[in-house]
DNA sequence: AATCGTGGCGCCTTCACTTG
DNA sequence: CAAGTGAAGGCGCCACGATT
């Protein structure tokens, strides 16, 4: 059996007990199946499934476990779940693309500059050893090019996006980079202290986006969405903090509890008129003289 | 020749269910 | 309700054949 088939082989049983908690009985049935379509042998021991399932979770980091009451094995869900959802969608779409051959013809991909993962893996690593980095940062907004050193505290992610947040070195402040805007990235031998007091989930837990103004205090948000629109932010909550006040059949109306960045500002505006905000008055006002000064553009 | 992947064996553990 | 039972997995160990 080649390294190939093995792998093989785990995918195979990773997708069968997503299907549904199996016995090992009906994971060699489904084995079977496909040893008949892909013209190997794939039926396994007890004793190989166990192995398996060890490899699994050093490889993948599923957890496959044997549950006594119900007689079946199911993956075990983790105490992160956000890590555990995005491993098991990166394993469909890497599965997916892998296995088949000429495919291009049949999947349109959306064109998109690299989104700088490239650095993640060097980064989180600085990160997890408090070492400094180093790199060449170009600004969003102009084109002003500058080396940074930073102590990084931690990684987030906004809308496919990646950034890096972290202290500069040059003013003290926390602040947040681009991935993809980093080039020439080096991991320095300075150690820094991370700040005891710092935690990254709580820093934006009421940020909407990237951006964390100091000046601005979370506010609560009530916004009221049309019919067609609702069922959309019904399955996409727009934050963590969304709350469904009014869903019936004239609209949909939620409240949070965010900064009113610009990053929120630019979601609202991308609804268009599909949404009205019933709370606070001053974004309400601000809203409205951005489309006031947009109707000037189309005179 | 050395290593690796695998299955079988034996004994242990776990858990649900039965029995008195 | 406690003890016993059975079914199934867990796991260390070893042999065998395939792979490198």
């Amino acid at each position: 059996m080649s390294k190939k088939e093995v792998i093989n082989r785990y995918s195979l049983i990773i997708n069968r007990i997503r299907k549904s908690p199996a016995t090992l009985k009906d994971i060699n049935n489904y084995l079977e199946r496909e040893s008949e379509i892909q013209g190997y042998d794939f039926r396994i021991s007890k004793r190989t499934l166990k192995r398996d399932l060890e490899d699994i979770f050093s490889l993948y980091k599923i957890d496959i476990q044997y549950d006594f009451s119900t007689k079946v094995y199911r993956i075990v869900s983790q105490d992160e779940p956000d890590l555990n959802n995005r491993m098991l969608e990166a394993f469909d779409t890497f599965n997916a693309l892998n296995q088949t051959e000429g495919i291009s013809r049949f999947i349109h991909f959306e064109k998109r500059r690299p989104n700088g993962t490239e650095n993640f893996h060097g980064i989180l690593h600085a990160i997890q050893n408090s070492k400094m980095i180093k790199y060449i940062y170009h600004k969003y907004w102009n084109d002003e090019i500058s080396t940074r050193l930073i102590a990084p505290y931690g990684l987030k992610e906004f809308k496919n996006r990646w950034y890096v947040i972290g202290k500069d070195e040059k003013d003290g402040e926390v602040k947040t980079f681009g991935l993809d805007r980093i080039t020439q990235l080096e991991i320095t031998a300075k150690k820094f202290n991370y700040p005891s007091g710092f935690d990254l989930n709580e820093r934006f837990a009421n940020c909407f986006g990237i951006i964390n103004p100091k000046d601005l205090k979370p506010e609560k948000i009530v916004l009221s969405f049309d019919v067609e629109q609702g069922k959309y932010i019904k399955s996409f909550p727009l934050h963590s903090s969304q709350q469904v006040l009014k869903d019936n059949a004239q609209e949909f109306q939620i409240s949070l509890n965010v900064l009113t960045s610009f990053d929120f500002i630019m979601e609202i505006l991308s609804y268009g008129d599909r949404v009205k905000i019933i709370q606070p008055k001053g974004l309400r006002n601000e809203i409205r003289n951005i489309y006031m000064r947009a109707l000037e553009n189309f005179r």
